[in-house]
DNA sequence: TGACAGCTTCTACCGTGGTAGTAGAATGAG
DNA sequence: CTCATTCTACTACCACGGTAGAAGCTGTCA
C-alpha cells in the first residue's frame, strides 16, 4: 500500500484533477487540463487506464461513462516525492534543502516572516508535547 | 544550455560520483556505487554513453579507460529538480513546501534554531541589499 | 608469441510514460 | 428507424531509463 508513490508528470497533473474534484469522467479531466496540455479523449482515457492497473485511481460506472476518483491523498504523494528528492538531492539533510531554497529564491521581507513564524509554531508545539 | 535538468536515479547517482570525485572511471564509478546498487560494468558505461550524448558528462581517454566528467554544476541540477517539484506540487508557492517540509519532518529543537537562524541571515542580506 | 585482463562498442530487451487512432457499443436527436 | 455523437476497449508507437551479454580491441606478462 504505502509504498514510495512517485507520480510522473501527467499522471500528477491528472490526479490534481481528480482530488480538486473529488471524482471526474474523462472528459472532464480533458476539460480542466485544456489550455497547457491538449491532449486526445483516448490519450486520458488511456491513461486511467493504466493508473488504474496500478491501483492509484478507482473507476464506478455510471450509465456509459466511468467516473473516476483518485486513490491516494494528495499530502501522501507529496510526502512520498519530497521525502524522495531530499533524500536523492539533499542526503535526507533538511536543513541543507531549506537552505537551498532559502539561497535559489527571492524571497519577499512579508514571506520570511511568514516563515520564521511558521518555525516559531512549530517550537511551540515540541514545547507543548515535550511539557 | 540551461533546461529543465531533470535527472533519474540511477544518472543522478552517478553524477554525484562524478561530482565528489572530479572525475572517473567507469569502474571507479561501479566502484563507488556498489552496495547499495551492483551493477555490471556494462551498465554504467552504456548509461556514461548516454549521458554524454545527452552533453550531460564528458570524456577524456587516458590509455584505454575513459575518464568521466560532469557537465553540469550540482547546484545547477539541485535548483532545477527542487523548482520542478515546487511547481508542480505546491503551484510554485515556496512557503507551502516549506510548511509541508516542517509538517512531515522530526525535527529537533537545534535544527529548529538552525533554520531560524538561516532566515535571520537571509533577512539581513536583505536590509544591506536595500540599503 | 600467445593468452589473459581490462576496456569500450554494439546490440538487445524490458518496463513505463505518453500519445493517439480505430473499432465497436450505446444512446439521443430527428 | 437511422444517423451522428459519445464512450470505452484494443492496439500500436515512440522515447527513455535501466540492465547487461557478446564481441572486439589492446596492452601486458609469461
Amino acid at each position: 500500500m504505502s509504498g514510495i508513490q512517485k507520480l510522473a508528470a501527467l499522471q500528477l497533473a491528472i490526479m490534481q484533477v481528480l482530488w480538486e474534484r473529488g471524482e471526474a469522467t474523462v472528459a472532464v479531466v480533458r476539460e480542466s487540463l485544456a489550455g497547457d496540455r491538449d491532449l486526445a479523449h483516448t490519450t486520458i482515457a488511456t491513461m486511467l487506464v493504466k493508473m488504474e492497473r496500478k491501483g492509484i485511481v478507482d473507476h464506478r460506472a455510471e450509465g456509459r461513462a466511468y467516473i473516476y476518483r483518485a486513490r491516494l491523498q494528495p499530502e501522501q504523494v507529496k510526502t512520498s516525492m519530497v521525502t524522495d528528492l531530499m533524500e536523492r538531492l539533499f542526503a535526507g539533510n533538511l536543513t541543507e534543502m531549506m537552505s537551498h531554497l532559502l539561497d535559489e529564491n527571492d524571497i519577499s521581507r512579508e514571506e520570511l516572516i511568514r516563515l520564521k513564524a511558521l518555525i516559531s509554531r512549530k517550537e511551540q508545539e515540541q514545547e507543548v508535547r515535550d511539557a
